[in-house]
DNA sequence: GATGAATGAGTGTTCATTCAT
DNA sequence: AATGAATGAACACTCATTCAT
């Protein structure tokens, strides 16, 4: 067990790790498991990970921590952008139109070609880690998009401000950003690469781009 | 604990279950808990229910059944209708546009009314039964929409028969069936009653139509 | 193991923790053991009891609470006589030699024969609990007589209040106080028997006694 | 972690070895932990120390053969001068009396010195070290003082021979040679340098001596 | 109807220790 | 002189489930 191992028990362990956390999900998984299927005893495990939650963490932190850098760098400065140009002229109204959805576009392609870079890993986070700490990271994805799409929302509607934002307009907008998300989640679930995905991604924006014009212009 | 309880017990250990298994899930829940909040010995429990799944299943499976009659009812009839005219003539397009959504409406309506009647039940079902046997339902639940999403997409698309849907008709589809129960899950989740998830609905649905027809018009 | 056991479970269970607590210490006592030992399984001893510490706590709670009572019984109302005395008169020192120490010696008999009918709980927590909530139990015990010692200690020195009391008059009385537990202590440890603890007691007070007296006379 | 370290790594595992074991006592401490706190891996504690014991050893080793030297230096010589003289003549008594206690001062002074020398040792001893070999050193060294105090007790009570002793006189002096080691244990537990210690000791000989002859001339 | 008792397999985790390099 | 890797046994504790009464 030491010439064929050399340092690649960790690896086998990781390995073995995502098999049992795709079957069972966080939970159910069981460290022992692991373990026995790496052909190592449970010690061998609490020398390279603090504990199931950091074990769990190395397969997945290094993935969602790329992938928030992409979606705040993406968003955050287009924030800003917006923010400069609120309240100004007619012209915002088009500008989202006519390029919001482009850019959506582009930053949809790159954030799904990241997804299917570490496909198993997103898989893991956004199906088995139910009981970890990443149990909620749609939902802080969610949130993230959420303040980008407020603008976006508010600048096609013409209103002047956020403060003409109605309850139903936060409802449905809440609602658009969650299903920006889940398109993301849907593809990387169920596409089996990134090509695919952004075949498959174009007629998803269509869907998208169509529903926000079907809620804008409602009633 | 006799003239009190009288029968009441099975009662209360519903109750105590739907607590437990909202604030921790399936998985965590722990019957030891539930019999110790309903204030009677695990035997008990075993008395009334068969294991855990059976007593989680008391909590949702009549509002399940009576979800999924409200919809075979609706979408199975309908299909057969569908099909009777497969092939026929350039209403079903018209139909499907001037009809179709208007009758989505219609059914939305009544099952956003019943899960509302059941919303507890529900979001349990939808939120905290990973591990049971119902962690799939929203998934089986899609499958029933996407057979008659398929026949409405076939007519709109003006497709002489299924066999010319492409694979990425086919993802699309699923995608939306998808989205259309996700959409009833949203509002059971986020409304706090029928009244203001019927309000919600309504952006939703002009949502999903402008998604549609973005879909159908794409390329 | 039905017809045998009937309710005995838990005494076996107690008199194997016993053992298990007497011959390791709280610490190194193993609950598989105590459970081996009793022939039940572990899951068993945690019918009856929430945790090691609720283990330990049962084999020695309710002589503590009675030692407790005890004590404060006989101390707290006597620091309640001698607080309405202070700063009287001079046959309060009289009074503390001549009464004092003869009431000592009525409350140390009763006090060991208390220790002795519960001699194995009291082996236990005296020289067994490192680890668990008694340990600090003696030091507990010290307190609650210091304030009586100091009173004592104040009266025979003829001070008028605690106020003249010095830094090395406060370490003497510390340590009278620990070594009159001490005493007790050593009693319950070392006899076989009450009849036999008071025997040797005797000369303990003695000793504690001639100790004051060359405290009080000394420089 | 060369240049620095040099040889200093045994010292630098002592420190944190001391620092873990007075915070946990000798159980609870955790090797792994005293390796890491002093930067090197558990492989570097064994190249040193054969276990946890001979690490506990290397704290505290020296210290108590220092003391037990001092102390069998002092007292062997003694019984065997009061051992020569035995039988003799009435002499003895007036020479325990006069010169006894003045000795005892004169080798207390000596102890005390030694004991704040190597005060955070003997801490560990006197405090922390169950589990560990060390933890009967006050009863070995009671057993020490015992012999000679056996002899000192003969003497004051005018007993021709040791054959005299009844098992009370021998259980009092049990107590008492156990009282005298707790006074050195309660001087440095609970003082913080050696000057402290010797002004509070003379309070605490005082108490010592008073109690000796409360036994002596008991009854 | 329900209790009280018990099972047995499982959990994640910690530990002192070993040893080839 | 020290590392990095690994062992293996132990730990307290939790769980759903069973069943005689």
């Amino acid at each position: 067990m030491n010439m064929e191992s050399e340092k690649e028990t960790k690896k086998r362990l990781l390995e073995c790790a995502m098999k049992e956390f795709s079957e069972k999900g966080y939970m159910k998984a069981s460290l022992r498991n692991i373990c026995k299927e790496a052909g190592v005893t449970t010690g061998a495990l609490y020398f390279f990970f603090k504990d199931k939650e950091d074990l769990f963490g190395n397969l997945v932190a290094e993935p969602v921590m790329g992938l928030n850098k992409i979606i705040e760098d993406h968003f955050t400065e287009e924030i800003n952008a917006t923010n400069k140009l609120s309240g100004s002229d007619i012209s915002v109204a088009a500008l989202a139109k006519a390029e919001g959805f482009d850019d959506d576009m582009a930053i949809a392609r790159l954030v799904i070609k990241y997804l299917f870079e570490y496909k198993e890993a997103f898989n893991l986070i956004l199906t088995k880690s139910q009981g970890s700490v990443y149990e909620n990271l749609p939902d802080q994805m969610v949130e993230k998009v959420e303040a980008h799409y407020t603008n976006m929302y508010v600048a096609m509607k013409g209103y002047k401000s956020k403060k003409e934002l109605t309850k139903e307009d936060r409802f449905i907008i809440h609602w658009m950003s969650h299903d920006q998300i889940d398109i993301f989640i849907h593809i990387v679930t169920h596409c089996k690469n990134a090509r695919d995905g952004e075949k498959q991604m174009k007629n998803m924006i269509a869907y998208m781009v169509g529903g926000w014009f079907g809620v804008i212009n409602n009633k």
